[in-house]
DNA sequence: CACCATTGTTTAGTTTTTCTAATCTGATAT
DNA sequence: ATATCAGATTAGAAAAACTAAACAATGGTG
């Protein structure tokens, strides 16, 4: 097979004669590479051996550059800029972009979208992207991804966020007029059911089953999305399952009120994922949310 | 002070990474640069890690360049290709430039000259070129130097060559015509006197008086180059003071015969000296040349 | 003129980096 | 199914790089 391209010297040699050459100390190299002059000394001493020829002429007060050392370090200085130049590059566009973080509609409606304008606040330098989407699978260039699921064992890439209760909801208006008293009750009201192709939501049959009552519910609308289940909810369609954290806002302002006091325990937890890039920018927004999410248990 | 000009990461991280990108293997990298793939594995990890951002995507089958990989690749290998060019050209021109070695006019002629004609025989692709000159001091550029003199101590660029014993000489007409028997005749002869501005000649009156005779030789004539005063030997000019060794051609010849049964050991050695350069091509020649003064001692 | 401060070298030993061996993972091809 | 392939991971070994200290040579200074 083919030999070596680039038939180069050790390359730290290479980096030490630059400096070396660049200031013309063997001194003044050293410090700008944070070693004692010992050690450039040695590298260059083993680069003139590796070519065979002397790069400096020692004279008695530091070093002067021969003919063939000046020639070698203009090409090291070209290369080395090159290099630079590169690097340079994608460090900077790595600054410049932003960190797309994923999360269903739900999500990031009612948990997310509200705490990343607060971490603008905190950290106005770091620009983030909302990627909405309903599926489980992360699209190309997402950083973050918020799931709602079993999290993977031993992955040093997830973290818990938080886990959750689930309660039966519904508006003031239809709590009222239908007056649920217990689990037989929902039978013969209005349920919101969630098309759950991908996710793994818990459906009314679910709730119902863990609370230990068998029966069937087959009466309501079905819908798509979380988002849109709740504005029907909202709109008097009918009653709906739903976190009872994500939700504390809507009951707060009234919007929505529990249905019975059961409750079952999730059961999968919301889990924050890095995907793709490790860089600083996206440890940094995940471990604000992972410190948000502990702060505020109760999602005050 | 001034931070690194070239912010760069790890060098032999970058080079493990350029030859991953140019293979799209890792495994493939690693038979290039002669480490296991696992090293490889290693050093873009680190790699990435120190940029923040993936260079490969890692595929169920091999990996494939990321944008980013992609951005980086192209300037690092116009580095290295940069870099390489430098060195290869130092290379050659080492390669193509002569060894020059620098002796004086009566060492080259008497001894150095039919050597390097037998050397080059056996070294074709190494080009010598001769530096004659009747001085102490190397000119700039010489790489191998003959001296006569005492030898540095503890000095590694410096072997002995040989030593030698002074006679004394004369054409066999001058040697006929004059019939010297003893140190006192040569009071009263025409002897050849060398003007020794720099080296180390050992001069009549010096012969002499370690020959134990105080006597003062002030007949004759003064030549400036030995050379020269080999020459006005040969043409009857008178007697002349050489070494034993380098002058068995012309005794052999008939040219020029020992007068008195006598002679001195030189006060110094003739030695090689290494300067400038620890090329492969002037070692050779100078352990050629050492050998050489070691295997025919007595220059048959 | 002695003496100190500089700059680079050398040696020997230590630290850091880099690499390997062995084991895993996950997916494709047979 | 099973073998195979490319790469990841781990802990420990090997190699490279570095440092400390003593040295040498020189130039400036009191």
């Amino acid at each position: 097979m083919a030999k070596r391209p680039y038939d180069l010297p050790p390359l730290s040699a290479l980096a030490s004669f630059e400096a070396a050459a660049r200031h013309v100390s063997f001194k003044e190299a050293s410090r700008e590479l944070n070693v004692t002059p010992a050690a450039v000394s040695h590298q260059v001493k083993a680069l003139e051996a590796e070519l065979g020829q002397l790069l400096f002429h020692r004279k008695q007060r530091g070093v002067v550059l021969t003919e063939a050392g000046a020639l070698l370090f203009v090409s090291l200085q070209r290369g080395f800029e090159e290099m630079a130049d590169g690097v340079q590059r994608l460090k900077r566009a790595a600054h410049d972009a932003p960190v797309v973080i994923q999360a269903t509609s739900a999500v990031s409606s009612l948990w997310l979208t509200s705490r990343l304008a607060r971490f603008w606040k905190d950290h106005p330098d770091i620009q983030v992207t909302q990627h909405v989407m309903d599926k489980v699978e992360a699209s190309d260039g997402v950083d973050l991804l918020i799931n709602y699921g079993e999290m993977p064992a031993n992955s040093q890439n997830c973290f818990p966020l938080f886990g959750d209760r689930i309660i039966a909801l519904a508006s003031p208006a239809v709590a009222e007029k239908y007056s649920v008293r217990n689990l037989e009750d929902f039978e013969n009201v209005p349920l919101i059911h969630l098309n759950d192709n991908l996710l793994n939501w818990t459906s009314w049959q679910e709730w119902a089953e863990r609370l230990g009552y068998q029966g069937s519910y087959r009466r309501g609308t079905f819908v798509d999305n979380y988002i849109v289940a709740l504005h029907a909810a909202q709109d008097d369609i009918g009653f709906i399952l739903g976190w009872e954290k994500l939700t504390r806002q809507l009951r707060k302002t009234g919007a929505l009120v529990q249905v019975l006091e059961v409750s079952i325990e999730a059961p999968h937890i919301y889990y924050i994922e890095t995907r793709n890039s490790s860089s600083e920018k996206v440890s940094k927004l995940r471990d604000w949310l992972l410190a948000e999410a502990k702060a505020s248990p109760d999602f005050n």
